[in-house]
Order: structure tokens, then sequence, then C-alpha cells
DNA sequence: TAGAGCCTGGACAACGTTGTCAGATCCAGG
DNA sequence: CCTGGATCTGACAACGTTGTCCAGGCTCTA
């Protein structure tokens, strides 16, 4: 479980109790808590515990009126005078009132809010697509609550359970872990579930991905078509789904055009910018020299771009995802580019299709990529 | 307030309310809702509502064992037989039950949750300020729950009010508005709160901020250090803090230079591309044109790098915030960089501190800004 | 003016959890 | 066999909200 590692404990049993200490004012005499005898439940002071916020109990008193007329007000339901009606607003407003959602929704069952799990917030492939899911979320009224689960299955699993401890309606995750039979009892329960970017594991749920095996072929093909034969791989580990779904797709595009891959071509698993460097270079000055070379994410992409602006000779590059300026560099990066956003928002949508009720059967969709030729792509087999 | 714009209500009263049907179960009787007569707390049915979710009652009748007992063991609280703590355990595997952090919420008081509104996920500078704070708050053992203004007051405090209602234990803020009195209640209430990038507006509240002014003054003064009199400006409204900062930093480097600057030479509150762009082509062109451009964030240097690459003379340029692949551009891009992970955690840091008790009065920390070279700042006045 | 029907307001119980406190059980020592 | 003290367990009342249902007061018609 999230574990506290400082002296904040948010559910701790040591916090100094201002929370817990009934305040004693004025002609209240509750004070005392020792003895439990039966309080009677209407005489208590307006003070209260929770940091000493106003409840609709407060402003009821204050404005003369029911609990529950409160409520309509604050609820905007219908079946309060006009007078009714300011006087308990007014009491809202000289109180500071707000309601509680965590009481209310522990009476309703249901959170207006869902839960993202992803990688890292700070990838620029996930910015835009947490965002998506966040406007879809804003549109049905709902609040986004989201972690990183550092692409490790333990954390996924922990955020995700933590998530659903919350109550969340929905959850959109993008998993490290390819075992999701922990969310079973969840799925039970009725907790909408999308799963992006990779598919689920073991368990059947609605997922909604790029096409990365047809991508990853067609950004190799294309080097191909440029002359290209010894054409390099670098990716994740394939134990990621998408990793393996590239470099599956790298395999296809050589086996169609009848290229043999050797292993030095190939490294699998690298990410850190230390590694990826030293695995282009090697597949660069290698007994079997590459001419080209195909990155399978945004991160390696870059890391090779900067290997290949030392080198001498020039290499071609097409890399899976889009970034940034890659229009400016030189040459412009050639790309296979998924649409983070539009990910997020069909992942979205389809939670909140879950909810309404309309959507029913778990589906597998894949959205199509884009090649996008800017240069590093075109250039031709050199060395 | 939040509006659904779907069917999907979250909070509505039309849901078809499986929630609230009560099951009729086995030799159970309580089915008929009709007659409210005294119903036996104790002889319920093991089933119940909140989307058939068991709960510590159910697990309790299911081990044999009392409510608190459930709560003991799952709350790893000492006092519990290892026999007896088996047999819940059991239980609770077996029914998958999950405990309700709500119900837990709004009992404890503390939500172990702490909220983000900042401007839009998206941008890559906040992305990186997002992960730092939600690592700060993991290592706290609490959740974030963020949300995006998209630099609208209005949707700022309709988002930070959400977070309020849901008794997120602290706030950070990264402001669109510049009147942030609506959080005075909360204040008060105990809502810990830290502004971040910008400073808060008629509030005394803790502020972590970057040296705008400094950080501005010091990249115009690197222009007019390399030769450079005709340096124009391009940032945001500067009812934006950040905005208004730079922008006086760029003119207390004029001034302190010597060089009064032409009211062609600026241009405020443009942000999109478009006009980003007409409005660099015109300093470039007019009647006093640059030699030189700062620029007031990230997404004006991108645009502005656009711009500057079809121009044939070389036009020097320095940007605030730092750019990826910035050092791969022909020329390497001069900036002004700010720390975003850093503010991010310095902010969350004080944040807790807050919670902890251990930080009591406001204060604002501007953090340092750093000059990084890469040849676009470089360039010798041509024109 | 009486009765029927509407509108408004309020009492009350639930939602699922935890803190309090007292009762039950066990064992060692007399 | 009893007593005293640990242990362990469970009944109960909160937490702040909303759904249900009923009681008045009002208006309208006959």
């Amino acid at each position: 479980m999230l574990d506290a590692t400082s002296s904040y404990k948010p559910m701790g049993r040591r916090i100094p109790t201002p929370l817990n200490r009934r305040i004693p004012v004025d002609d209240d005499r509750t004070g005392h808590r020792i003895v439990p005898e039966t309080i009677r439940r209407s005489d208590r002071a307006p003070e209260n515990r929770y940091g000493n916020r106003p409840t609709m109990k407060d402003v009821a008193a204050r404005a003369g009126v029911g609990l529950k007329t409160v409520s309509r007000v604050v609820n905007g339901e219908p079946g309060v005078t006009p007078e009714t009606e300011r006087r308990v607003q007014e009491a809202i407003d000289a109180l500071g009132f707000r309601r509680n959602d965590s009481a209310r929704v522990l009476r309703k069952g249901r959170t207006a809010s869902i839960g993202l799990v992803l990688e890292d917030l700070a990838d620029p492939f996930y910015g835009p697509l947490s965002r998506a899911v966040e406007e879809v979320a804003r549109a049905h009224g709902a609040l986004l609550i989201n972690g990183s689960s550092a692409e490790d299955p333990d954390r996924e699993q922990e955020l995700a359970l933590a998530l659903c401890a919350r109550r969340v309606d929905g959850l959109v995750i993008i998993p490290a872990g390819d075992d999701h039979r922990y969310l079973e009892p969840e799925l039970k329960a009725g907790v909408a579930t999308v799963f992006v970017d990779r598919p689920a594991g073991k368990i059947d749920a609605d997922c909604v991905l790029a096409d990365n095996h047809g991508g990853a072929r067609d950004g190799v093909a294309h080097l191909i078509a440029h002359g290209h034969r010894r054409i390099g791989f670098i990716g994740d580990m394939p134990r990621i789904h998408t990793a393996a779904e590239r470099l599956r797709g790298y395999r296809a595009a050589m086996e169609d055009a009848g290229i043999p891959v050797e292993d030095s071509w190939m490294s699998l698993g690298v990410t850190d910018p230390e590694r990826v460097r030293r695995a282009a270079e090697e597949m660069l000055t290698g007994p079997s020299p590459v001419t080209a070379i195909f990155t399978g994410n945004n991160r390696v992409t870059v890391t090779v771009i900067r290997v290949l602006a030392e080198q001498t000779r020039p290499v071609a590059l097409v890399g899976f995802d889009d970034i940034e300026l890659a229009d400016l560099l030189q040459p412009g990066v050639t790309v296979v580019a998924q649409d983070a956003a539009s990910l997020g928002r069909t992942a979205a949508e389809r939670l909140f299709r879950q909810l309404d009720g309309t959507l029913v059967t778990p589906e597998r969709i894949e959205l199509p990529t884009r090649l996008i030729t800017r240069g590093s792509g075109e250039l031709a087999p050199r060395g």
C-alpha cells in the first residue's frame, strides 16, 4: 500500500487532534466527552469537527430551516420558496459553507471521478493523452485522478486499486504489467475500465491501441523502399506490448522484402540514454554496419538523433512517435506518428459509454498511425 | 459548476437504480420497501447496494466475527488473534472486498489526496511539474487529482472549489486568475495551499516562483552583450504574472544599457502560432527592424524558431523556458531555463510541511533560472 | 365553508467506515 | 476455585449527505 515516509500521516492515528477536539463554546456543554450520556442530536453547537467546516446542519440552524431544505437549495432541487432560498443562500455565504462531496459520494454511490494510470506524466507522449482524457471527463462532469506507474507493474496495481478504493467510477489504464486479473472483482463490481496504448492482460476488457505493428512495418518498409537493406532496430523490452508489436512490424517488413535480419541489428530493452547511445554506436560500427535505424519510441529517437548528429556519414532514421521540432532539425525527422490525444479521447469516450450503459461488449480498437516524411527517412544508404 | 453534456449524470437523479434496489435473496424478506417497519440491523442479507460491493459487514458475517474486527484486520491494527485474522482475510479474498475510502474519509476527516490546478497538462512545461508534485504526494501516501484551467480564471476557480468539495487535504495551484479571495473560507478551514509559477492574488499564501524578472533581464542582457540594440520581445498577456515579470526584466535590461525601447519591438498578449508569426515578421521588417528577439515562453519560442528559419539574414534569439532538442537545432537555441520539476517539488514539499504543521507563515520563494547558451543567442547583429 | 389537491418544509434513516467503551475470554498466581 | 489482569472482541454512535415520507398550510372548486 501507499506508505508515508514522513511525519505526515494522512490517515494516521497520531495526528494532533484539532479535527477531533470538540470546541467548547458559549452556552454549550458538550465539551465533556467522558460521559457518553445520550446526546440529544439537535442541541449541538454549530461548531463541529472536520477542520471546523460548517455543515448543512449549521447552515440550517442559521437560516432557521430544516436540514433537507438546505440540501435542496445547494443542489438546486425544486420545492423551495424564493424567500427561503434567499435566507439559506445568505447563511451559506456567511458561513462559507461548501458541500462535502465525500459524504455525498458515500450516500449516492457515484463519485463523479475517474482514474488514469499512466506511465509517466512527464513524458511528452502522455501529457496530451492525459489532457484529452481530462477534457472528456470534464464534459461529463467528472474529475480526473491520475498517477504514474513508472513502468512498474506492482506500482500500477497499487495505484489502480487505490483508485478503486476511492470508488472512482471508471479507470483508464496504460498498463505496465501483463496480468490484470487483480481487477476482476472491480470489473464485476461495475467499475468501467478501458486500457489504452497497450492491451489488458488475462482479462477481457476494452482496449484502445495504436496500430503499432502496421505503423512500424510501414516505417521500415519506407526505409527499404529508399534502398536500405541493413536496418537497425532499437526498442523497449518486448515484455511491453507496444515494443513487441513494433518489433514484429520491423521483422514483418524485413521479411516481406526478403531481407534476413542479423541479431546485431536489433537492440531490445534499452531505454536509458547511455545504453541507447552505446547500442546505436555498436550497430553503426559493427561487422555488418547498418545504413538506417528504426527507433521504437520517442525517447529512443531523441537519443539516436544525437548520436547520428555526431556521425560523419549520413544514416537514415525513422522513429515511432512524433517529436516536437522534428521538422526543424537537419534533416527533418521522419516519424510514424500516433495521435496521443485521439487515443485518450477515444478511450475516455468509451469509458463513459460504459457508464452510460450504451456499451457492453469489450472491444479492441486500433487507431491508425501516420507516416510523416521529413527527410531523415529518405536519405539514401551510404557506407 | 461542472456540468454534464451527455446522458451520463454522475450524480444525477435519473440513473436507473440498480444501486438502490434491494435485491431479494434466499431467506430474506426485506425486499419490500413500502412498509418502513423498524428493520433490525443485523438480519439484512449480505447483498447490498454500491454496485453490489461487499462491505465490512458482509465480510464480518462471512467470517463470523464482529464488524470492528474486520476493520482492525483491514487496517493492520493490533489486537487480533492470528486465527481470527486468517478467517477474516479468507472472507476478504473470497468476497473480493475492498475498503471504501469514501466512507473512511468521511469518518476520519482527511482524504490523503491533494489537488493540482494547472494550465494545460499537455504543455511540456507542466508535465514534469505535475509529475514532481505527484512523486512528493506519493511519498506522503497521498493521491493527486489534477485539472487544467486552460488559462481561464473562472475555470480555475471552478476546479479549485470542486477539489475543495472533495475535501482534498491541500491544493497546489498554478493560477490563471489574479483574485483568489474565493479561497479564503478554504484556507480558514485548513486546506493547505501553495501557489506555483505565479503568485496568489489578493490573499496571503505560499508561493513558489521562478525568478522571471531576473531571468529575462539576464537573457536580454546577454543579447545586448553580444552587440544587439534593437531587440524584440514577444510574450503573453501582461495580466499573467510571469509574462509581466519577464516584460519587466526585458525593460530593465534595456534601461540598464541605456537603450530606449520602441513600441514596435514589443508584442504582448499573443500566443497562438498565427499571431506570433505575424508579430515576429512585423518586427523583423518594420521601420526599425530588430536584430534579435527575446521570447516570453516555450510556445512562442517554438513558433519564432520556425519564422527565423525562413529568414535570410541571421536573427539572434533567446527564449524563456527550455525546449527539447534545442541543442540539436542549427543554431542551437539559447534559453533562460527554469526547472519545472524543481518548482513542483518545492511547492509540494511546502504543502506537506503545512499539513505537518512545521510550516506556518506564508512565504514567497523564488527559484533561480539558468542561462543556457547554445548559439542562437550569441549571433552577432546583422541587418 | 368544506373537501380535495398541491406545495413547502422537516424528521429520519441510511450510505460504509472508525473511535470508544464495555463485555467476554483466557491464563497465572493465590 | 477464585481473583486480577491481560488480551481479544463486538455493539454502538458518529462522520455529512441525500431519499423517503408525512405533516401542515395553502389554493381552488363545489
